[in-house]
DNA sequence: GACTATTTGTACGTATGTATC
DNA sequence: GGATACATACGTACAAATAGT
């Protein structure tokens, strides 16, 4: 004995996966809704908060507003693309020319500040102390709309040694190229993928709907010895991006593209 | 001008985010907060839900029930690990062990289907028609709480080819081992991530509290000449689980070991 | 098992505010 | 300003779930 918004809620639901309402298209609208099934505003508005919290719509008050089912646009990030030491691409050029090859535009800003480690950072960082870093930040956006934000933490000892880190803007060959012409390579990572609720800080630069999940990636960057010499923190909209990696014999992929 | 319900939420969030209200605390009841705020039920009740719905909370009814301040165990996922054809470790195999290191107690069902292979997915399949194809899947607990659902897709041609896929029982040796004793290696994979609201089913099956969102994780494996020839998904309880990739060069992490 | 107390869930009604065209 | 659509907030009543007597 399922509960009447419930019910409601599945119809609507229903008509959305099966395609009946297509992205962009509007749900009748609040006052349509209670006419038409016999229920109060309420109970109306407690089926549409269920499809709203599932991130199937979005609503947009006013005249010409309403319930508009949304679209999921995906925008792929190469995790194991970015940052080929060795090779030549350097961090966020090879984001922006990514999203650019996927046909939109990409802008970012940037600024750069120093304070306390988080304390689940530090962790990856290995500073006992929560001493402070130098963090670098940057909120990127893909044709105007904000998309994701980027931070990462250095530790303070290798601010010291590499000031150029300090730099108040952004740095062209990208920081893992010159850390690595000052003698700090990072021959292996490892990375993190989690998914959570975003909070509302987030849901404001993100400029997120309610029902966004996001994905927080981190990557710990290591030298040659171990130890851990800085700390990416991407957190991306969950409803716009998506991460890929490509593992094992490279030549495989090849032959996948020559036989395209 | 934020809203009544507004306030009192990010009230309550901050409590729970300075750590005035711990995991497993329980909030004030409904009416306790009615007269604290000297506001009515209706608004109480918007307020506690948006916390549910950033998954901050969960809301048990009953007695003894109440809104209780929500946990975050993470359990974590090696992707790089698993799947080493060459080495010696067999999919689920790796999964079981994992958990079981990281101090749990895994167990999972299992059962076996033919069906129409889902769109998004035939696409990585490169099979052209939807023609059938086998599904091994299985959902999978740990302390016997439901964190994942696995399902992996063989195309039709090689379940011909290598009939024990159609085992409707588990293979101990692992698929991925047999396959590459039947001459189907997987020299290559290619693994996408992304983060979605779980439908209702998933909802059902994960046995997921509201706020919860979902991760997807899908893997492509290929032959040699870049066929693939299976596409597994996994879907992970956001609040639950995490992904690892250690990439690059391995002595790394051997040094870090040694020096700890 | 019956009964009760507590807590949340569902559903109704009404009024007024805010956003947008 | 006026019209339309959603947002907030009040009130009430009864139902369902759970735990203890």
């Amino acid at each position: 004995m399922t509960s009447l918004y419930r019910k409601i809620a599945a119809e609507l639901r229903d008509q959305i996966s099966r395609g009946a309402l297509r992205p962009g298209d509007k749900l009748p609208t609040e006052p349509q809704l209670v006419d038409s099934y016999s229920v109060s505003r309420n109970t109306v508005r407690l089926a549409v908060a269920l499809l709203v919290n599932e991130g199937l719509i979005v609503i947009v008050p006013g005249r010409n507003g309403g319930m508009v089912v949304r679209d999921r646009v995906t925008l792929t990030y190469h995790a194991s693309r970015v940052e080929q030491v060795d090779g030549l691409v350097a961090e966020t050029d090879a984001y922006m020319t990514e999203v650019q090859q996927q046909g939109r535009e990409p802008t970012q800003t940037f600024h750069l500040t120093i304070e306390a480690l988080p304390a689940e950072l530090a962790e990856r960082l290995d500073v006992a102390d929560a001493s402070s870093a130098v963090v670098r930040c940057c909120l990127r956006f893909v044709n105007g709309e904000p998309t994701s934000t980027q931070d990462t933490y250095y530790p303070k000892w290798l601010a010291d040694e590499v000031p150029e880190l300090m730099s108040p803007s952004d740095i062209p060959q990208g920081t893992t190229r010159l850390l690595a012409e000052k003698g700090y390579p990072q021959p292996a990572y490892r990375d993190e993928l989690l998914t959570r609720m975003p909070t509302p800080d987030e849901v404001r630069r993100l400029e997120l709907p309610a029902g966004t999940p996001i994905m927080e990636y981190h990557r710990t960057g290591y030298l040659p010895d171990g130890r851990p010499i800085r700390v990416t923190r991407i957190v991306f909209r969950g409803d716009a991006n998506r991460v890929v990696y490509t593992l094992g014999d490279p030549t495989v992929f090849m032959n996948r593209e020559s036989a395209e």
